[in-house]
DNA sequence: AACATCGTTCGACAATGCCGACGCTGCTTT
DNA sequence: AAAGCAGCGTCGGCATTGTCGAACGATGTT
């Protein structure tokens, strides 16, 4: 694995550490916390604001990010065989359920959202497409950790926050859930992420059986789940869970998977 | 201007190309488009690859953006102030007038969207932010060519397409509305890019009064004109243009901009 | 079966980007 | 006000690094 190109590399850390990072960070921050010369960190940040990937406040000097990442990320959903494909597919599940509908695919240590389809009632919903989701604690992210052995490296080495009470953060655990995945064929993740959320997913396939991404459903508790006679949350609706593989099935066999 | 770094000049040509180009490309096609050796070309494509900013299709060989420009974008949008200040004004005029509202910042050679409201009906939409419209023919990029002297340079250099029978191409007669829209402080598109679309922009300014971006509301002719006696279609109304402007002086005031 | 094409590897050369020290400007301090 | 202090930007020498072109192996085409 010889020869990676060395400022490539280091532009990439400085974008990188342009999107974690608080806002606006100045020449000697981004020098500093990744240990270049001043002069070095100049060069790159000069050429990354001429191609537009950065910008620079005219008044403090400071950098952040560019347009054309928008710009250029806008360009891979366009050319994102699998969300082209599963945008029917998604919507229709979405209005079949009235819940709201997520396609993400593994990228690094989690789930990158590549479509959403919100919740069709009126209120105000933020866009998450771009952003990450955990491999650990969604059904995304359960999904795909039981089928791509990748996923499950990457797991493996994430840290496996413990966002609530439910959160499995054990890797033996969640190890057996995701053979009892495997065999069954869908995930759910009931409140291990979020508090009152449950979400409900599948595997997506292309056509030669690979696994490319998933599609889940997630939505309050009350709505997802059944209520046992004593008013407890129970495990989540059967009826969703057919309609989540179904959505699955569609979009895989849109991309040219085997029909079983 | 001395000193650009080269290999990330030509990444960013690459990147530029595979947004731009059909689908997915080859090394050879890559290399041959920019005039590079195959081993150059190489060399570059493996390191974006590494990084996640390029992905490569296993059966063919052939390279696509990949997922980490779609994450970075996110962040740009999450760091953007200007976009972080405006949601609710532009929500809020959403709602107001019933018609979809687009928010954009100068790039390049036309104007980035950057923010999006949906028409608050159920119809299907299609959601832009990350999309680029032209300067000559939208109320968005006319604001920002009369007020911001970059965007009109830029204008000049590019090639205003004709969209439909309305678009006006020629600059002398684009300057002459520039001054008019100075004076006034809005600018109008009334089916110069999309037939039985209209367009209504007003100007967003920073605390030092420097124009940053427009905000615009876009609808169907016949209901964002008012419409003449003999049933002709005539001027934008003028309470749309009021609750625009309000809105552009709401975000403004917002990112500083002194009361007037 | 021979050919063409494609992605990839490799080694040599020198161009290129890296480094550190030095200006420069704007802001706070004494 | 003068001095100090950070901060960004620039410059030139050195060697590291990226570039080039040719050759390799695999794939699929004629």
């Amino acid at each position: 694995m010889a020869g990676s190109i060395q400022s490539l590399e280091r532009a990439a850390a400085i974008l990188r550490l342009l999107a974690g990072g608080e806002r606006r960070l100045g020449l000697s921050d981004v020098a500093n916390a990744l240990g270049l010369a001043k002069g070095t960190a100049h060069g790159i940040l000069r050429t990354l604001q001429q191609e537009g990937f950065v910008e620079q406040d005219p008044d403090s000097g400071k950098y952040q990010l560019g347009a054309e990442l928008l710009r250029l990320g806008q360009s891979y959903l366009d050319v994102h065989e699998l969300r082209a494909r599963a945008l029917v597919w998604a919507d229709d599940l979405a209005r079949a359920s009235g819940e709201t509908v997520y396609l993400g695919v593994l990228h690094q240590r989690g789930v990158l959202i590549v479509h959403h389809v919100f919740r069709p009632d009126d209120t105000r919903q933020v866009l998450e497409v771009g952003s990450m989701q955990p491999l650990h604690s969604t059904a995304l992210g359960k999904v795909l950790t039981a089928f791509d052995p990748v996923a499950r490296a990457e797991l493996v080495e994430s840290e496996r926050e413990a966002f609530t009470a439910h959160t499995v953060t054990d890797l033996d655990v969640i190890d057996a859930e995701a053979a009892a995945i495997r065999e069954r064929g869908w995930a759910a993740a009931v409140e291990e992420t979020w508090a009152g959320v449950a979400s409900i997913g599948a595997l997506i396939q292309d056509r030669r059986r690979n696994p490319v991404g998933a599609v889940a459903l997630n939505g309050p508790v009350e709505r997802v789940c059944t209520t046992g006679p004593d008013g407890r949350i129970g495990p989540v609706r059967p009826d969703l869970v057919v309609s989540v593989r179904e959505a699955a099935r569609a979009i895989s066999r849109d991309l040219g998977a085997p029909r079983f």
